[in-house]
DNA sequence: TTGAAAGCGCTAACAC
DNA sequence: GTGTTAGCGCTTTCAA
């Protein structure tokens, strides 16, 4: 059996009280003390055990992390960035992270994440549009809690979220200073809040800048926000037959779906229609031409949320309210 | 203060001891307590603490996942993947996974990765190269332990494997199948054992087609094997001046940085040159013209991982010894 | 087949 | 400042 508190205690003559003091820096130990414990810690080679702690002090250490299986299982990273950075933060403040998935249709007598049952978590972030009967759920355990990329009225939850008005108007705004005038928007299904606000920036940036929108130019009636719906959405614009010279798509993935098709209709991109994304993927630097596109830096997204989320449970601050991420534009060829 | 086994003991007339052996599926319980104890745990909504059950039990139900920094921030997602099959295993086997990086220079004094020191996992999954003084270190925790996309002699540990000789001798019959018979090999760093394993493959099947090997064909002492290696491979090829008609890169990366310097050059793919990659990335499928490569299952390696380490963890089995997980030849357009 | 009781290794009142 | 001690909520002998 490895050294415990009780072995420290006794080769440094003192009680395991004193010993818990001192490895929790407690600041009511004389210096002298404090050192002769740490030289026998060192000596021992002594370090505490989790689950004992845990089990007396009823704190975890862990974090849980929510996600949906469809954003999970996603092949684009999105979310799994997000997961990169907060994993990345949980390290440097020495948290570890419990992952789970739950299903779009959450029931909770089915699918409770098991780090809430076993009481193995100390707080959680949920990431990516989840269900409201998960946030039901989980407010029952009363954890700390932070939404990412999503967020709803009505639960009085922090969330950290993408600047999407900015980065979309940024967007629109740098293709009406290369002069373009007649820009669609591309936005798939407007049921998704970021695709409604990128909508927003895109109107925004327009009337900023004098320019009517025109809402023949404007399709976001789409099933949903893939590369499909890229397709899909660029065949319904161009067979409107409405000119435009530029599209900012509500993402990559639409973006790159509208530049295939533009392809095949024989529109050249740049010359005759720049293109212009959101999200800049892992794709987006890779296409046939490389891809203009409003940079997410999902990482950062996951790593405040992580910090957030890690004071909230120290009780180091009250609430974090909505943190907007800023974003920013990544000029490549598809703009000209 | 949440139910507790004390609550359900006394509500069922049991003692504490019965209901823990009723959780845990202890045949000697009659079918009547069993059914009267999982009655009251159901209607008090009972869920036994995994910080206590871990102390008592030694057991913590989490597994430790190992990887090098450089490896764990690699823009291109390959240990992101193998990490995330094992996550998706561990969900489905009640394990949760704790995560940890370590610098290329491991020092036990310094990194020692936190969950060992506090005993919290049962079980180790090392990814990609890692230091032999990990090795050395993590051993004397006597944790069931499993490498990944890695193997040293001397050590007797079990691994999960790319069949990376099988996959590049496939490849490399593939060209041959075509017509090729001068193809080159862009290797990089051959300390890679991976490279070097496709290097072998690349040597098998040509001997296999009665081709001899011409070593100009050969570059293999580039510094590494991303990008610019591919980059400055191609380069160095090219102004040997000995004629070819295909490349078997290494690696996806060095593929399409050689795929580069081949348009560059004015060199047509895959007319005047075939090329054909390793690995799957995720920038083969996008690249111009979409490359051929061999496909590995990076998602399965860390599922088949977490599966053997789990069973050595229950000591449902001794060893795994080597597990090779077969790739898969991926054929798009820049083999013609 | 079940119960009593002794831990597991630590924290946190409270006393001194 | 430091020690005493009673838990934290389970598992696991050992008896009965």
């Amino acid at each position: 059996m490895a050294v415990t508190i009780k072995d420290v205690a006794k080769k440094a003559e003192v009680s395991t009280a004193t010993v818990s003091l001192v490895i929790n820096n407690h600041p009511a130990i004389s210096e002298a003390t404090r050192r002769r414990v740490l030289k026998t810690i060192e000596e021992l080679g002594y370090h505490p055990r989790a689950s004992a702690r845990t089990l007396a002090s009823r704190k975890t250490g862990n974090v849980g992390f929510i996600l949906t299986e469809d954003h999970f299982s996603r092949s684009e990273p999105f979310y799994t960035k997000i997961f990169l950075g907060s994993e990345f933060e949980a390290r440097d403040r020495n948290f570890y992270i419990l992952l789970t998935t739950i299903p779009r249709d959450f029931d909770e007598r089915q699918h409770a994440p098991r780090f809430l049952l076993e009481r193995n978590v100390d707080a959680l972030i949920l990431a990516g549009k989840v269900p409201t009967s998960l946030l039901d759920y989980t407010q029952r355990f009363r954890l700390p809690t932070v939404l990412v990329d999503y967020w709803v009225p009505g639960y009085d939850l922090s969330a950290v979220l993408i600047d999407n008005i900015n980065g979309a108007r940024e967007a629109v705004a740098y293709l009406v200073q290369k002069g373009h005038r007649r820009i669609a928007f591309l936005g798939g299904d407007l049921q998704h809040p970021s695709i409604k606000e990128r909508l927003q920036g895109y109107r925004l940036a327009l009337a900023e800048h004098g320019i009517d929108v025109d809402e023949s130019l404007v399709v976001a009636d789409l099933p949903d926000t893939g590369f499909d719906d890229g397709e899909a959405g660029m065949r319904q614009l161009l067979d409107r037959q409405v000119p435009f010279t530029a599209v900012f798509a509500g993402n990559d993935a639409m973006a790159i779906g509208a530049m295939r098709i533009l392809r095949e209709r024989g529109v050249r991109i740049p010359d005759e229609v720049a293109v212009v994304g959101f999200d800049d993927t892992e794709a987006a630097a890779l296409v046939t031409p490389p891809l203009t596109t409003v940079h997410v830096d999902k990482v950062e997204l996951g790593a405040v949320a992580l910090r957030c989320v890690v004071e909230l449970a120290e009780a180091k601050r009250k609430r974090c309210h909505k943190i907007l991420i800023p974003t920013r534009l990544v000029i490549r060829e598809s703009s000209g």
